[in-house]
DNA sequence: TTTAAATACTTAAGATTCTTATGTATCTTT
DNA sequence: AAAGATACATAAGAATCTTAAGTATTTAAA
């Protein structure tokens, strides 16, 4: 388990990541994926998970069908247009930033002003 | 420059991992090294780091001399043996992190049950 | 069979960490 | 003389998470 700082400003590209690979989810399978990607490093909390779809869906960047499994409700979330392009950016830039990161803690030296 | 989200939660470590290459450095320095070694893709703002450093100062991972530069104080800051520790624990924990999302947002297929 | 655990959603209070803004003061450049 | 850079500090507000509590169904274990 990571300190919580870290997910801090990622869980939505992470949230909109895995909806643009598996078509479609409800929200208690995204906590058990990423829990089952990570072996358990990365735990979403369902306090943090809902109001965050709540959050996209407002936006526009989700849309919902709900569904009856017996008696139980179940939200399935899925990106609109809009969330497609989202979720294209907020990869691009988190992985950009990681780069960043990653010569920042290693202090590479600086290519172009040798 | 990244959307703030981001930058949260990293902004300890790369404090302690500046200071434990460079040994000692002041506030202002610290902003100016991160803005010109990300290319000004990554901007601390005085507001953000100023309560940093005076919090890992309360916790006992850094220590601070006064200078006088003609008749203003500079404030260097370096690090303690207790912040030695937490900067490597940290900067372990981030690249740690940094794979795991690597992985997440690749969706590379897991090793391991093929 | 009843109890616990897992499934599935929701929301509220509090903590943390950042942005934005303001304030003070000195030094350097125009 | 004024503007911009240097150098510190802190407070109000926003954003995002944790922790916690609540509701209800389904499945597994005792």
């Amino acid at each position: 388990m990571y300190s919580s700082e870290l997910i801090k400003g990622t869980l939505k590209t992470i949230v909109l990541n895995l909806l643009r690979d598996k078509g479609r989810m409800y929200g208690y399978e995204i906590t058990a994926k990423v829990k089952e990607l990570t072996d358990g490093k990365i735990q979403i909390t369902e306090g943090a998970l809902y109001p965050t779809l709540h959050s996209l869906e407002k936006n526009g960047e989700l849309e919902t069908e709900k569904e009856f499994i017996g008696k139980r409700v179940r939200k399935y979330y899925s990106l609109t247009s809009q969330g497609q392009e989202t979720a294209n950016q907020k990869v691009n830039e988190l992985a950009d930033f990681m780069n960043t990161m990653k010569f920042l803690l290693d202090l590479e030296p600086k290519l172009g002003n040798a």
